[in-house]
DNA sequence: GACACGATACCGTCCAGTCGGTATGTTTTG
DNA sequence: CAAAACATACCGACTGGACGGTATCGTGTC
């Protein structure tokens, strides 16, 4: 017997997202090791061989999860670099405010998590490593400097953090991404 | 038929060792979702008996791993706070040292990275902050300032940035690190 | 000889992937 | 344009291998 999901209007794209989204979420809590494709599957509301349907095996299903994620990272980069006038130090700034920006939903925020959780990952490190190191190369005129390196690895550190659930005090959070920015702008670091 | 592995001395100890540490590598290449009892047992030259002699379980193995890593970085920590008369920023100053520390050992290298690879375990993110907050907590009077939370930010950033296989330079890494430690000692950035 | 250490054999479970099937769209054909 | 033919989306039972854990026995060490 059939059951009515049959029946119900069918949005494959939407139905990948949500089996995305599902992974991710449950990759988070318990870290990709232990992402079960059943459980996948049952969040997404759909059977496993749904699941299976669209992505053919497990790997294939990590992998797209792993593209999603930069490709999200990217496309917020792409959002704050056309929005900056300021030519010297666009990159950092844009990097500095999507690793450290608030996120709204709380899918946007599982995302990010996401990215800890992928470090572990080698196969991820390595890609992840390449992104950055493409979007420097491509930014090399107007984010070249000892300065700027600081930020951005100030930026990986204060994501870190977040993501390690460390709960410094937002006022104090918000004074340090403002300095970083102001480095950004300065050159220097403010007194 | 017991093999001759039987008549070698006996050392738990070592044994115990030699397993945590082939644990450690084999989490690092793999993830530690991937992590096999049998591969651990194998890596360090003994039976999956063996183990489970040692570690009852598999949780008892990840759980010892994670208690090792940070007991290494807690000593690690101590010997530099031992070593440095200046007494401001002195924590950051140790912190910054052994986060970007050249470790000579392979072996040293594979527990430096195991701490991003335990970072998808949720527990273990906690416990990390719970014992960064406790450490910063110890030496709040010489450790408060925000120039020192963006140095120790800087140097998480440069240690994932390390592990993450991104080959900055050499000598562009030093002098990051030289500039980071400048700041901990002048309280504000070089020129 | 008592106990810790380690080896081997085995069991039970869990889970990725397969497979045959059904229902809903889409295109081709008479 | 209807109906057949094909394609896509999804279901759910089954399986086989992998892997964690147990039970038992041999072997060093004190």
């Amino acid at each position: 017997m059939m059951t009515e999901a049959h029946r119900r209007k069918k949005q494959p794209i939407e139905l990948r997202q949500h089996l995305l989204d599902a992974a991710a979420a449950l990759s988070v809590r318990a870290g990709v090791g232990n992402l079960r494709l059943d459980a996948v599957a049952g969040a997404a509301g759909v059977s496993k061989g749904g699941l299976l349907h669209h992505f053919p095996s497990r790997q294939a299903l990590l992998e797209a999860l792993c593209e999603e994620c930069l490709r999200r990272n990217d496309s917020r980069i792409e959002a704050e670099l056309a929005a900056d006038p300021v030519a010297p130090g666009r990159f950092s700034r844009a990097y500095l405010a999507v690793m450290t920006g608030i996120e709204v939903t709380e899918q946007e925020r599982i995302w990010g998590l996401l990215s800890v959780v992928l470090f572990a990952e080698p196969e991820f490190r390595d890609r992840w490593g390449r992104w950055l190191a493409a979007h420097l190369a491509r930014h090399a005129e107007t984010d070249q400097a000892l300065f700027l390196d600081v930020v951005r690895l100030a930026a990986d550190g204060l994501w870190l953090a977040d993501m390690s659930g460390e709960n410094t005090d937002p006022t104090r959070r918000n004074a340090i991404v403002a300095h970083l920015r102001a480095m950004t702008l300065n050159g220097r670091e403010a007194p």
